[in-house]
DNA sequence: GACATCCTCCATAAATCCATGGAATAGTGT
DNA sequence: ACACTATTCCATGGATTTATGGAGGATGTC
C-alpha cells in the first residue's frame, strides 16, 4: 500500500522516510548509484553502462531524484545526473556493507561475481606508504571519464578494455596496485588476472575509489598522463 | 522486476543489496525498526505499537528478517525480535538524515507531525554537563520496558501516557530535560507541551535513545526508580 | 523555421508488493 | 490427548512498480 492518502502525519513522515528507502531497493537503481559515485554522467551513458533501456534508465533516475539522492545540471541538450552529496555514497556503501555482514546471500553473490584472483590486497594506509616509498605503481582500471572525474593522487590510468593492448606500458618487475571503482567492482579482479597472466606481479586494493574518498583520503582529478612515472 | 531468474552474477550481487534496500522501502517497516532499536520486542507488541494487523507485522517482520536486519529468540510460545547490530541501527539512522537533509518534503512533513513545542534543545555535550552539575531532572517519557532495555544514566522514567497524571512527582524549579526514542519521535515533544502547560521548565534533548547509544554514551539498564533523584 | 538530439512523460502489460482472513505449526498448561 | 496462545504460512484482491514503445518538450544546428 505504502503512502495511504488519509493516514495520518506520522505515517506521512514515515512514508518519505520510505520514498528514500524505495530508491534503495531496486538492484539496477542500485547499480547506477554505484556509477554516480564515480562522478557525474549523462542519462544516456548511464543507461548504457548500467544496461538499461533509455526509458527505464530516466525512469529509474526520476525515482533516485524523488528520494533527493541525485542532482541534475542541464549542458545544452544533455543533463547530467551527479549525486546529491557525499551523504548519499556513504549510506550506499553502508547499505552494501550492512547487507554483506547480515544477509548470508550476499557473499555467495560477491564471490560469483567477482571471482579469485589470487591476489594479496593492501589497505589504504600500506598503499599510501609503499606510494611514498616508491615502491609500486598504482593503476587506476576505470573508464577514462571516471578518472577523470577524480582518482588516487599517483596512479595513472589504463582503462580495463585498454589493458591487454596497453600491457607493455606498464613496468615489469615493479609490483602493481590495481583499483577500480569500490569493494564491489569487477574490473580490479580481472585487470589482476590479466597482469598475472602476463607475469606481471599485481595485487589489488583492499576496495576502491569509493571507500577512498569517503576516508577523506586525497583525490586528484585531471586527464591521465600517457607516461608512466619512473619506478623506484 | 527486481530479481531477473537468469541475470547475470552482477545482476543476482546487486539483487541481493536491493534485497536490504527493500527493507526500508516501506513506512510501516521503517516504524518497525524504529521501535526495535529501542530494545527487542515481540511480535504482538510491535504489531499493536505500529498499529498494525498481527499477520502483517510478521510479513513486514520476515521481510527484514531476509534482509539480515532483524534477530529473532525464542522464549516459550513467544517470539522476540530484536535488530541484529548496532550497524543497522546506523543504517536506519543515516537513511532518515539523508532523507531529510535531501528531501524537501522530510521537512514539512516532520514538522506536521511533531509540532512546536517552543522548548530549547540541548546537545548531548550540554546535558552530560548539567547532569555532572546537578543542575537539571533528566526525564524519559518511552514506555518503561523501553527505559528498561537501556536509558541515559541518572534519568527517571514517567511514560508519556503517565505524565498527566504524575506530574506531581517532578520537581517544581529545577529545569527538566525530556527525551524519548529518537530526533523524529513525537513523545518528547508532546510530554514538553504537557509540561510547560502545568508550568514546569521543560526543554527538550536533541535526539534521542537512538543516537545517544550510536554515539557510544553511556547506556544503563534496570527498572525504573520510583523516587525522584534530589535535585539540586 | 525545419530538423536532429537528448530526455521526460504517458499508456500498457507483466510482475511484485501490501493488507487481510483463515489454516497450519510450535510450544504451554491441564 | 486436549485446549489454548503466539506466530507463521497460504490464498486472495487491490495497489504499486518495472520495462518498454511511442508521443511530447527542450535545446542546438543548419
Amino acid at each position: 500500500m505504502a503512502g495511504n492518502i488519509t493516514a495520518g502525519a506520522k505515517a506521512r513522515l514515515y512514508d518519505a522516510f520510505a520514498t528514500s528507502g524505495k530508491a534503495l531497493a531496486s538492484g539496477k537503481r542500485l547499480e547506477l548509484l554505484d556509477l554516480l559515485a564515480q562522478g557525474e554522467r549523462t542519462v544516456d551513458a548511464l543507461a548504457k553502462a548500467a544496461g538499461l533501456n533509455l526509458t527505464t534508465a530516466s525512469a529509474h533516475l526520476q525515482t533516485l531524484k524523488q528520494a533527493g539522492f541525485v542532482a541534475t545540471r542541464r549542458e545544452g541538450v544533455r543533463i547530467h545526473y551527479r549525486l546529491a552529496g557525499d551523504d548519499v555514497a556513504h549510506l550506499f556503501a553502508l547499505l552494501r556493507k550492512v547487507a554483506e555482514t547480515h544477509q548470508a546471500a550476499v557473499p555467495a553473490a560477491r564471490d560469483a561475481y567477482l571471482g579469485d584472483d589470487g591476489a594479496t590486497e593492501v589497505t589504504h594506509d600500506e598503499l599510501r606508504a609503499r606510494v611514498a616509498a616508491g615502491d609500486v605503481v598504482v593503476l587506476d582500471v576505470r573508464p577514462a571519464e571516471e578518472y577523470r572525474a577524480g582518482h588516487i593522487p599517483g596512479a595513472i590510468s589504463v582503462p580495463i578494455d585498454e589493458l591487454a593492448d596497453r600491457i607493455g606500458e606498464l613496468p615489469e618487475e615493479t609490483e602493481i596496485v590495481v583499483y577500480c571503482r569500490g569493494e564491489y567492482c569487477v574490473l580490479a579482479y580481472d585487470a589482476v588476472r590479466l597482469l598475472t597472466a602476463h607475469g606481471r606481479r599485481a595485487i589489488r586494493l583492499n576496495d576502491g575509489m569509493l571507500e577512498w574518498r569517503l576516508s577523506d583520503l586525497p583525490v586528484e582529478p585531471g586527464e591521465p598522463t600517457s607516461t608512466v612515472p619512473a619506478a623506484g
